[in-house]
DNA sequence: ATGTGTGAAGTGCTTCACAGCG
DNA sequence: CGCTGTGAAGCACTTCACACAT
């Protein structure tokens, strides 16, 4: 009943990801008023395997009763524990194009244990401004000072694919540990930054080959 | 050599996504005047293993000259053909907030094979306007037939999460079979239905997820 | 009776290692 | 000789199925 992690297991990336999902149902849950689940719902839920469920819980410690299922309540406190969200995280946005203000103001990137501190961009007419939030946009060369006195721990790149390495470089060196990177290009992290693409156009065109498949099999 | 798929061949997504991968890869060599290359240099690039880049191309017929590699330029024209984007495709955006907007002037998103035709929302305060770029947002309730008027393929659900759901069976009824959803909610799709998610708070969670493990081995 | 926790089986992706072609 | 294409081995994640706790 300790709050303590199991030692030998090793989480992987995937498990981490389905707790997030996790924790969003239960809030949604608790919400509704619903005290108990039973990893049979959760599964119905999301088109997932039950015993997946328990296995990805199960990593963590007993937290089920067996023969009633999870406290939803106790749950979502261990899973935010687990997954490190009682803090609040600091995130800095490189780039201030339209994605990148676009993400600053994003209502989901803003609450929830985020806040974004500051844009940067190295383009002069939009330092000293501000996203329509509030975000101020300063200048590139403040990052590395800017990161470190507001121990910002994540840096979004929302920058052009060409300049991404270098941004990637600037953030590792101001210290920063996890990076989430929008521009299209493939990234080299050094070791111990944790480094997450989100590639819009390979979405795309991953969608467009399941198009073309399906266009085939039709004829 | 004829440019047929390989019968028996069933291509995993996972080596879709690379396909993508590998083929802006090519043309980065395509513009550095590189005229052939190895699935060692390829894999170099990107970190992987050559013999997975060897696999993944031979899923479609022998590309490769034993000996020296692949031309650069035929196995671009092959990845494009097998990834279906010798056809432009025409894309809406449903949900002309934040989000939507700068996806839709979203250079990366607007280029190469697509095509962004409209945006969609039902606050009539935005309808009739246009984004910076100029894609004019229209009314909700235009979308099934304007959807397929333009023959729109894909759809982007830039909506809230609670929104979702009902926006996606609005889409597929229109006879939409490939949705890129950035709303935070675990949707369901209607068999026949490509489904794609990219969820930023669950990225985000994952990033803290490792800042958090990196800081438990620290101390 | 009900639903967790988990060893064992199953599945699919990745890597190895080498035959074979240019 | 160099590099592809590929069967076989290795590895990781998922699913099954059941003992066991309540």
């Amino acid at each position: 009943m300790a709050g303590a992690r199991r030692p030998g297991a090793e989480i992987s990336d995937l498990t981490a990801k389905r707790l997030s999902v996790y924790l969003r149902s239960l809030e949604d849950l608790q919400a509704a008023g619903v005290t108990t689940v039973s990893s049979q719902a959760m599964a119905e839920k999301f088109g997932l395997n039950s015993a997946q469920i328990r296995k990805d819980l199960a990593c963590f410690g007993e937290f089920g009763v067996r023969g009633v299922g999870y406290v939803v309540a106790d749950l979502k406190d261990q899973i935010t524990r687990i997954l490190g969200l009682t803090r609040d995280r600091k995130v800095i946005i490189v780039g201030a194009g339209n994605l990148g203000m676009a993400l600053a103001d994003y209502a989901g990137f803003n609450a929830g244990g985020f806040r974004i501190v500051a844009l940067f961009d190295n383009d002069r007419g939009k330092v000293g401004g501000r996203s329509r939030g509030g975000v101020p946009v300063l200048d590139m060369e403040a990052l590395p000072q800017i990161a470190r006195r507001e121990k910002a721990g994540i840096a979004v790149l929302a920058v052009p694919a060409a300049a991404a390495q270098k941004v990637l470089d600037l953030v590792s060196r101001a210290g920063i540990k996890a990076i989430l990177n929008f521009a299209p290009a493939q990234l080299k992290a050094r070791p111990g930054v944790t480094l997450k693409a989100v590639d819009l156009k390979i979405q795309l065109e991953n969608l467009v080959f399941h198009l073309a498949r399906a266009e085939e099999v039709h004829r």
